[in-house]
DNA sequence: CACACGTGGGT
DNA sequence: TACCCAAGTGT
């Protein structure tokens, strides 16, 4: 593949953000183009953290709600395990979770409070990796560091026409991307090729006749940028099984928390077996299907004695089990059961 | 490098 | 219905 024009390089980001002082989208937690306001980085931080592998729509009220009630990196750092793993409940990827707490508690036991401002100081923080380091530098502190997520990958894999599958090209992206970065707002550069890829250069039906890069897109000019990038192919996913407990006494209901280790790890759940059971055959049983990234689930409900209450948990209220902070699994099987006790 | 790790919305 | 996908990280 030859070399991108030299003219081409220099007007990229000239063009991406005149679109994107255009065309940016208005997001809770992001500073607007051309505003004298400095950003927080505790704010960018936590929304970039909820943002991993989750959809902006998903996001808002979770942001809302915890700068609301954590306004502060020293607020969130003071909070019980307890109420912040409730928060996060039916986010997903519960680890993050925990990160995000042992990292609001690193920033203020090592460094003040003060987040660090370089992206090797950031990587070093717990659920902070290459990606995240370099968003945050980039859009809290302006550093113009190469910010590479899905969809910058995708852009940049079409625009230069990088063949190779995922995740091998990841280098060649970031090498192709790497001399794009302007000095000058490298922030709004890494948001404005985010916004492009989340809104034109789409994973189907990119709006190539709206891009602002169509010019020298090298796969819109053979006409294969839908094709782009090349994926490698997906694992059929295994079907399992098991059971929870329904164990009540006096209108309250046994809780228990899971480990920190493994699925659902440190949130409050319905207590069980192990999710290696064979398929269960207890006819008109209240059970539910749910369909994780790597295996689909069904979880049956079984009725238990008090006795079966051992060990680490609480009784809490059933009339109060939404503000349980319980997966959305366990939420799910918890409202079936409500609702078919009526 | 490959895999574990959630969930909801779009098609 | 089934599959794809989303501002990835840790191991």
């Amino acid at each position: 593949m030859p070399d991108p024009d030299i003219a081409a390089v220099a007007d990229f980001a000239p063009r991406l953000l005149a679109w994107y002082d255009r065309a940016a989208r208005n997001l809770p937690w992001r500073i607007a183009p051309g505003s004298a306001v400095t950003p927080d980085p505790y704010r960018i931080w936590l929304a970039e953290v909820m943002l991993q592998q989750t959809t902006v729509a998903a996001v808002a009220g979770y942001f809302a709600r915890f700068t609301e009630r954590w306004p502060s990196v020293a607020d969130l750092a003071a909070a019980d395990d307890a109420d912040v793993m409730a928060a996060w409940a039916g986010l997903g990827y519960y680890a993050r979770a925990r990160n995000l707490l042992a990292c609001a508690r690193t920033v203020v036991a090592d460094h003040g409070g003060v987040f660090p401002d370089s992206e090797a100081g950031l990587r070093a923080l717990p659920g902070v990796g290459d990606y995240t380091a370099a968003a945050v530098a980039a859009i809290a502190f302006g550093r113009p560091a190469v910010v590479v997520d899905a969809n910058i990958e995708r852009a940049i894999a079409r625009h230069r026409l990088i063949a190779t599958p995922l995740p091998a090209a990841k280098r060649a992206i970031r090498a192709a991307l790497a001399p794009l970065v302007p000095r000058d707002r490298p922030g709004d550069f890494a948001q404005a090729l985010m916004d492009l890829g989340a809104t034109i250069c789409t994973p189907r039906s990119p709006a190539c006749t709206r891009c602002p890069v169509a010019a020298d897109c090298a796969a819109f000019a053979a006409g294969t940028a839908e094709s782009l990038p090349l994926k490698p192919p997906k694992k059929a996913k295994p079907q399992r099984h098991g059971r929870a407990w329904w164990i009540e006494s006096d209108a309250r209901l046994w809780l228990v928390r899971r480990p920190d280790n493994g699925m659902l790890g440190g949130m409050r759940a319905l207590p069980g077996g192990a999710w290696d059971e064979p398929p269960a055959s207890d006819d008109g049983a209240v059970s539910v299907r749910h369909g994780f990234t790597h295996f689909d689930l069904t979880l049956t409900l079984v009725r238990r004695g008090v006795e079966d209450a051992a060990g680490e948990g609480e009784w809490w209220p059933i009339s109060a089990l939404d503000a349980a902070g319980l997966p959305t699994l366990y939420r799910k099987l918890v409202d079936k059961m409500r609702e078919s006790d009526r």
